[in-house]
DNA sequence: GAATTAATTGAACGTTCGTTTTAATATCGT
DNA sequence: ACGATATTAAAACGAACGTTCAATTAATTC
């Protein structure tokens, strides 16, 4: 045999991108192979390398488009002419909401980075320095301003990502919380965490409130 | 050849150990291969076998003391009749000071999960689940007695300890911030995060200073 | 409808994998 | 000194790996 009817280059692309994310998250790069790769997108594993060259080529196209998706999303949500507070805000409501939706993507992006030849692991942390640049720049910002008090702003940006990006190790989509609960939920936790001041107020408000 | 000069069960099977977490940390467990390890060893893949049966009793054997020695240094560290803050702080200290200082095993454990068959699996998330229910009891405690403000108990949980275990990502022995100095920080912001009253109060104290 | 292009198959390549087997040598108890 | 045992080497196993290539058929172009 040789060409399916209905085969279309496009789509069998587009069907191996998925597959190979999902398989990915799921087992690891190393752990998938061509062969199971190309079944579970029904098609013979030679198919494969008239799309994507090398393995390694799947796996740097999937992450530089995720992370080249992280950074356009940011680009359409950045907030401008705004406080260090709003735009905080902006941030951790973009990431966890890129993040929940694109979980298998990002989990891919983070685990499977030793995978990658010395230049394309270069390129994609290079990418993703440039966004946490973004969150380290609001938080010097917002400390300058003095409306947040921080003691490292790198290390807390650090830390507010680490956090942040642990949604997608727990979350599951229709389980307990809503994605809006727990975007407000972390919401909360990120501005006490820099010390903004519509944090700590409301606190001691409630504070007074339950002594009277 | 055979048995070389010198050679010693015991010995070998340490060395087995810290050349495969070395190694899995570096490349990943499916990337590994036995002849790599046993090279790093200085000795035949084959002697591997006397050791453990198989590659995946290596991995399961490496992560089971892994979570062993993290809760053995817990119950070492988790201080007794003390107020939800002090035993926080234990906590956070704890588990910084042991992931910091066991940076390439944590790595392991918490990487190369997918490896394990379902039931060794379970086995680990259970020892897993364990620990971090300790740290829920205290934020739950902390909440009942009005010490913290939390909105979700089990959130602030995985966010705090995602936050927490962070550190091994950036963390490099020697660099800018040593120690001593990156607990101290994580500290404060965990205090914060946790709506402690002891973190609040003198932010509120220093921002009155400020405005005087 | 013939010629060309696009898409896929099926078989095969050499390599590496985890693991097993057999044999040889060092160490230790007696 | 010697037999028992622990420890390793060397070679080999079948299976699976990523990848290549020629053949074949569907879709498109003229």
């Amino acid at each position: 045999m040789a060409r399916t009817t209905g085969s279309d280059g496009e789509k069998t692309e587009a069907a191996i991108r998925e597959a190979a994310v999902n398989l990915i998250a799921r087992f690891g790069y190393e752990a998938m192979s061509m062969r199971q790769l190309a079944a579970e997108v029904g098609v013979q594993a030679a198919a494969l390398y008239r799309y994507f060259p090398t393995k390694e080529d799947l796996l740097f196209t999937l992450m530089r488009e995720h992370m080249q998706g992280l950074s356009q999303a940011w680009e359409a949500a950045k907030p401008v002419n705004a406080s260090p507070a709003q735009r905080l805000s902006a941030y951790v409501e973009n990431h966890i909401a890129f993040h929940i939706e694109r979980r298998h993507a990002t989990h891919v992006s983070n685990m499977e980075l030793r995978s990658l030849s010395p230049e394309r692991l270069t390129q994609i942390l290079r990418m993703r320095t440039a966004y946490e640049k973004e969150l380290r720049a609001i938080l010097r910002d917002g400390a300058e301003a003095d409306v947040f008090s921080i003691d490292d702003t790198g290390l807390t940006a650090m830390a507010l990502i680490q956090m942040m990006t642990g949604v997608i190790v727990w979350f599951r989509p229709g389980e307990r919380l809503s994605i809006a609960e727990v975007t407000a939920t972390y919401l909360s936790m990120t501005m006490r965490l820099v010390g903004a001041a519509s944090a700590t107020a409301p606190r001691v408000f409630l504070d007074a409130q339950r002594t009277l």
